[in-house]
DNA sequence: TTGGCGAGCGAAAACGTTTTCGTGTTAAAA
DNA sequence: TTTTAACACGAAAACGTTTTCGCTCGCCAA
């Protein structure tokens, strides 16, 4: 149970000071060939590491990143942390990650923990209820205190920050584009309240192309879900809803949802109905995850590209964080959205 | 742009010394009450918060655990990181993620990137490859320093440390039990190579359960698939051992695949070959995750609970790390499975 | 007057590094 | 022999805390 050796002790051991074990260690020429020698010698063999803390004081750097985000057990996260994860290793940095679970206290707290030295930015997707709040002041307060902050996907254009995120209009008006050249003529799109940015774009895209093919939009077939439904198993009253939905509007040939698991119970209560997909009715979700590619019939997605979308937030602000010039500059990276074409459309 | 305050920057201001500003923060009695009014007045204008790492370089220990999975883009993983995280902010600690992609070398190179004063300690479980190598020795080295441990899930027995697991034996036994009890004849496994532990374990359970029903096992039924295959899009050349196993052994009337998604692609394949679910071939999986709930038929599982094995290892961990008697005792929780059943069993 | 005591505060060490700036020794140059 | 330069190393500061110990008052009792 020994603890982990200093270069104090070495340098007791060695009857050195511990200016010259530093430096012999890292190969300073201030330090005879001999001396160098035998104290790499005696730290390998004791399997000396410079403690990380206290270079992180010293530097006043810790090569960490604080990653904050709503959830994560949700594919699109995960995905996200994964390529957060894989650019900051390459780039010798540590993840450290804090849930919000959408709440504003849990966001307001966990940043607040991180923000007092353990991490040197942030890489963030908002909490729902701080959207719905609109209350920013601990993103402004971070920035003001010289800790840069990358958000993603779900993100506030008035911050002054770097930000990654899709074009979420674009995104679902292909989507849409893609029904409508199928043949749909009446499109219905399963969505989420406004005030989650996302959900509201995704909507106004759906708006979009159908104004692009000349059809007037019908309010009975915007179906705007709200969230407390969906928390883990309040499912069933999201079917009822949707059941309704089809069943007022027997004509709905098309669905686009805004989330996968929206277009799963939709393909579901469809399938219950008796309605043959990608025959009588097709199908669209939002976010690729793992339900759309192992569902039956598998569902066609925009996929999101959530990898990718952590390495990019990673990689904006690690350059950020070794960029000493202070130059203000905050970018938007838009990522691209691709349809990933399945078995439920034609 | 203006940097986080410091004590030091305090003490000047007010022009006492550092050590009265820290007294008067932490409501010493030494200091009198007009100081401290003054000096906690002035902190709280300009937000003062001690330097984290700081006090970690001075507390030694950094109230920080390091977790190290497998993937994160996995459910049940995920799950227990948001098990993990849950206890560890409650009891005042924050999580810091590395991720294996079950590859020894990452997992070794990332245990020593966190074990360098970064953490306190480790929740871990293990890659695959350092199950097949067998090489631990960055366990026992790590454990050496004094830094506790608590494998969960994935561990090795021989290893001193806590761990948390499940009764993988226990929890397949069970689901081929009830397979068999309703009127399976001919019950086939889908499994892994037997150098996953919980691949071997859930197979032993497989063959307790004929055993325990009289019917000795056919080696036919047993596909033991090569992990390979799984990795992210080949899974074509599973389906396709899949439907030769179904081919080759027409009579098969139940299936226990040792994880959802071999569960789900099975019933895709059996569904392609005309086989009606529930009623010629029933179903379970183990792992119950996120495709289990919403694939149609819906899959019974064996529920592992993982976010509850995350906050037992969490708790199990900080304990440990709370406790300073040193008492040399290590635990092993066993978390209880149990079977949802769902539409792919009578 | 002296001694003692408590209140209020400051100096300094410690945590483990890195780095700057000496300092002493030796060998070469003058 | 004296000066100089190179060489090898050590002392100390700094990062931001907390905490122990000691110091200086002023006051009260003897």
């Amino acid at each position: 149970m020994k603890r982990k050796i200093t270069l104090k002790q070495i340098a007791k051991e060695l009857d050195v000071s511990i200016s010259t074990v530093s430096k012999a260690l890292r190969n300073s020429i201030e330090i005879s060939e001999d001396t160098r020698e035998k104290v790499q010698a005696f730290a390998k063999l004791y399997n000396y590491r410079p403690n990380n803390i206290a270079l992180s004081l010293k530097n006043r750097k810790t090569k960490t990143i604080g990653v904050i985000i709503p959830e994560i057990v949700h594919h699109f996260f995960s995905k996200v942390i994964q390529g957060i994860e894989l650019v900051a290793n390459k780039r010798g940095y540590n993840v450290i990650v804090g849930l919000s679970n959408e709440s504003f206290a849990k966001e307001v707290i966990n940043m607040q923990m991180l923000a007092n030295g353990s991490i040197d930015g942030f890489i963030l997707s908002i909490a729902k209820e701080t959207l719905q709040q609109q209350d920013y002041h601990h993103f402004n307060e971070t920035i003001s205190q010289g800790m840069p902050i990358v958000m993603f996907d779900r993100v506030i254009h008035e911050i002054n920050c770097d930000k990654v995120i899709i074009d979420d209009m674009k995104g679902s008006k292909n989507a849409v584009d893609k029904l409508l050249r199928n043949g749909c003529k009446n499109v219905a799109i399963i969505t989420t309240k406004d005030y989650v940015s996302v959900g509201r774009l995704r909507t106004q895209g759906y708006l979009q192309a159908l104004e692009e093919y000349k059809m007037s939009p019908d309010a009975k077939l915007i179906l705007k879900v709200d969230d407390e439904l969906v928390s883990e198993d309040h499912l069933d009253s999201l079917e009822v809803e949707i059941e309704s939905l089809f069943k007022e509007n027997q004509n709905i040939d098309g669905v686009f949802a805004v989330n996968e698991l929206y277009a799963i119970i939709a393909m579901k209560v469809a399938r219950k109905m008796g309605l043959k997909i990608p025959d009588d009715i097709q199908f669209i979700g939002f976010t690729d995850g793992v339900l759309s590619k192992h569902a039956t019939p598998s569902l066609t997605t925009v996929s999101q590209h959530g990898q990718q979308m952590g390495e990019k937030a990673a990689d904006l602000l690690i350059n950020k964080l070794e960029n000493e010039e202070e130059e203000e500059f905050f970018e938007t990276i838009v990522i691209e959205t691709n349809l990933i074409e399945r078995e439920s459309t034609k």
